[in-house]
DNA sequence: GGACAATGATTGTCGGACAATCGGAGTGTG
DNA sequence: CACACTCCGATTGTCCGACAATCATTGTCC
């Protein structure tokens, strides 16, 4: 079978879905906004039982927020969610580090760390290659469970991060970062590489805490 | 304010969700079983609507399965599943017993485990508490997320094994596998805890794929 | 000024409707 | 008999309209 055009076989709901995804990740829908079924209904032009649908499904992400007889509201991170994030993912990374140094194939890690550096000028595109790279490190332990955690994960941060003004320190020194990280998994020592890992994750954590808050 | 009766609050998507879990758990429904919609919108005298909303909750805890314009089914575990769940699982407890080795607070772990003992006799709360000290120990990391996580993997299992005849060994055995499992936390030997959570894992995951393959 | 009642907006739930899709039964063809 | 095709019933996906329940706010009264 030759080449075939890609045919859309998803749902209605998963396309409004999928909409307000990219329109929250864009920053172009801040946290604690209201997100109002008939609204979204009239502007997607799609019956409110489908947006109700689609609300559910991001919902169940942690994208939106949704309050009992009062709506659904972009998600707000406090400064405990973000503690909790980064614990979280400390935990998820550290093991993927783990299984890295014990001999995971580190191909895709690579591929992720150079997709970033080439992503590095772009904003937008660099906090996701970014993010992608991290979570590349939870895919060393081969387990979609756990990979879809730290997605889940990384995609409430993007939330957090959409809405506020970049004042990124510079890129390349970032990229650099994370090649010293990848640099000490190959080396095979699983302390120092866990210990750099930790490193990163608590003054990103301190960076991300200090843009998100009060904003 | 003296004694006031509890009022229940929950939406009607959320009480048809919650039965349907019990029934899940009580293996009334077996994997690969459909869930009709309009059948159980008459058997709860609920609106089709509101049972969509009720599988959609349940599909996003894994609990079913959505197969797209065919409608939603118990979930069946393959082998690959509770690899996967055994994997996640021993990443998630391995980091919660680290943390308890480092001196996190072991009381409510052992009060899962005193629970445990004396659910013991009684095969379907025994499950339920079996699983729950295990997810004691992630708790034991304090983080919601992560908590989060090892309930939604352990609730997958449940899934599993409701169905399926329960040849359990000693309940007593059992106990005293997990008792040991603490004193190794309390010893502060971290290797040996580490160790001996991977061996119980480990034989749990054969136990549990022998009898629910092929079922 | 604060308890309280009226108001308006929004969600939660319902019922019915219909097109799209799927699996399977039946039919024909080689 | 194996295979391809068509038709059909069952079910989901989506839409619409309706109304009660709930909440935040505004306005009222003492």
């Amino acid at each position: 079978m030759a080449q075939v055009p890609v045919i859309d076989r998803s749902s209605t709901t998963e396309r409004v879905a999928e909409a307000l995804r990219g329109m929250l990740f864009a920053g172009e829908l801040s946290p604690g906004e209201p997100l109002r079924e008939v609204g979204l209904a009239e502007a997607f032009d799609v019956a409110r039982s489908t947006v109700r649908e689609a609300l559910q499904l991001l919902a169940a992400e942690g994208l939106v927020t949704r309050y009992p007889n009062r709506g659904v509201v972009v998600t707000e991170l406090t400064d405990a969610d973000i503690e909790e994030i980064f614990g979280a993912r400390l935990v998820l990374e550290s093991a993927g580090v783990r299984a890295g140094v014990a001999g995971a194939d580190l191909q895709q890690v690579a591929a992720s760390l150079a997709a970033y550096a080439r992503a590095a000028e772009d904003e937008a595109l660099a906090t996701h290659a970014h993010l992608e790279f991290h979570n590349s490190l939870v895919d060393l332990l081969g387990n979609p469970r756990l990979l879809a955690s730290a997605h889940s994960l990384t995609a409430d941060l993007r939330l957090g991060l959409a809405s506020v003004e970049r004042v990124r320190r510079n890129a390349k020194d970032q990229v650099a970062d994370h090649r010293r990280l990848l640099r000490l998994i190959r080396s095979g020592n699983e302390k120092a590489a866990v210990a750099e890992l930790q490193r990163h994750l608590a003054a990103a954590k301190t960076s991300v805490a200090a843009r998100v808050i009060g904003s």
